[in-house]
DNA sequence: TTTGATTTTGAGCAGTTGTTCAAGTTAAAA
DNA sequence: TTTTAACTTGAACAACTGCTCAAAATCAAA
C-alpha cells in the first residue's frame, strides 16, 4: 500500500499559516494557497477537508510557535518575568520585520471572523485563552521565585498582560511609533516588578 | 435639471458603515451593500465610484460618530477625565449589545487590510491618529482643570489610553469576560487620577 | 513482475465577485 | 407641452471563488 505522503504535512501547514497570517481568511484564496504550498486542490482537500480545515491547522501552528518562543525567551533570560518581557519585546518589536503581519494572527482572526465561520472563531478564542493561561503560569512561577510580589494576583495580571500585548501590537500597526511602544513595554514591567 | 437625490446620502453611508463594521471589507459583497442600502449598482457607483470609495466614507462616518460620543460623555460627566472614562466604558461595555461588532471598526480595518488596498489602510491609520489626538486634547484640558497631575504628559498618556482601548475591546471579543474588563478600566483611571 | 490500494493531478463546475452601460425615468427649465 | 440633462435601473460581463472527481501516477506487497 502506497501511503507515503510525498509532501511534509508540517511544512505545508506552516506555509499556509504564513499566508493566512498575512492576508487573513477571506483575503486568501485557495489558489494562493495551492501556489504557496505547491499542492493541487485534490491533495489539499483530501488532507484538510476544506479551506476552513487548513485555516484551523494554521491557527494551531501559529499558537504552538508563539508558545515555543515564550519558553525560549524565559530560558534565555533565566527568569520568568524578564523572559515574559523579552518575549513581548520580541513579538511586538524585534520580529516585526520578519513576520507576515505586525499583528497577532489570532487577533486578526477574531477581528475578521463572524458567525459564518463559528468553528474558526471559537478555535481562535480558545487559543487566546490558552495564551492567557500560559501567562498565568509564568506569573505564578515568577511569584514563587520572589520576582513578583506575593500579594499580586497572577490570574488577573495575566489578563492585564494579554490586554497590553494585543493593544501594543495593534497600536504599532496603526502608528508605527516604535519608540512609544518600547517605552510602554518598559513601564508595564517596571510596574510589575515594583513591590507595589 | 433633475439633480434632486432620491436617497439620503448620509443615511446610505451609515447603513453601509454598519454592514462593513459587522462583516469587514472583504466579507461584505456589493450585493449585501445594495440590499442594505436599497440602491442599484449604478447609483452606488455614480455616488461613490467603487466599493473602496464607499468603505472610505463608512470609515469617516464611524470616526465622526465616535468623536461625537466622546464629546457627549464629557458634557454629561461635566469633567474631561470622568468623561473619558465614561466614554471608554460606554464603547467597550455598554454599547456592546447594540453595536454590529465588539471591536473597533478602525482596528478591524487595519487588521484586515493589506497593501492591496493602500488608500483604505492609510485612511484607517489617519483616523486612528486623529482619535489619539482628541484623547491628547481631553487630557490637556483635564490637566489645566487640575483633574490630572501637572507633571503628567498628555501626549504619551493619550498613546497609553489608545493602547488600553484597543486592547480591552479586542480582549473582550476573545474572552467575553466583562467583569475583568470593567475592573481593568477602573484600575486604569485610578492610576490616572492618583497624584502619581 | 504483477497486483491493487492509495495518492496526486488538473480540467472543470456552479456559484459569487466587483463593475459597466444602454435603456428607461424623472422633474426643472424653456 | 416640449425639451433636456441628470439620475436610476437591472441585465450582463469577465474574472474569480471554493471545491469535485475521473483519470493517471505511485509504490509496497505478493
Amino acid at each position: 500500500m502506497a501511503n507515503v505522503a510525498k509532501y511534509d504535512r508540517a511544512d505545508v501547514i506552516k506555509k499556509a499559516m504564513l499566508l493566512f497570517w498575512e492576508k487573513g481568511f477571506n483575503g486568501t484564496s485557495t489558489r494562493d494557497l495551492q501556489q504557496a504550498v505547491d499542492l493541487r486542490p485534490g491533495s489539499i482537500y483530501s488532507a484538510f477537508g476544506s479551506k476552513e480545515g487548513l485555516f484551523k491547522e494554521a491557527l494551531r501552528c501559529y499558537s504552538a510557535n508563539t508558545y515555543a518562543l515564550l519558553q525560549e525567551k524565559i530560558q534565555q533570560q533565566g527568569s520568568p518575568l524578564s523572559g515574559l518581557q523579552a518575549f513581548i519585546h520580541c513579538v511586538v518589536v524585534s520580529n516585526r520585520s520578519s513576520a507576515p503581519s505586525d499583528m497577532c494572527m489570532l487577533v486578526k482572526a477574531v477581528a475578521e471572523l463572524t458567525d459564518s465561520n463559528p468553528e474558526l472563531l471559537q478555535e481562535s478564542q480558545i487559543l487566546m485563552k490558552k495564551g492567557e493561561l500560559s501567562f498565568t503560569r509564568v506569573l505564578q512561577e515568577a511569584q514563587s521565585q520572589g520576582e513578583l510580589s506575593s500579594n499580586a494576583d497572577p490570574q488577573s495580571l495575566a489578563k492585564y498582560i494579554q490586554v497590553q500585548l494585543i493593544g501594543l501590537r495593534t497600536y504599532l500597526r496603526t502608528s508605527n511609533d516604535v519608540v512609544a511602544v518600547e517605552q510602554l513595554i518598559e513601564n508595564t514591567f517596571q510596574m510589575l516588578k515594583a513591590p507595589h
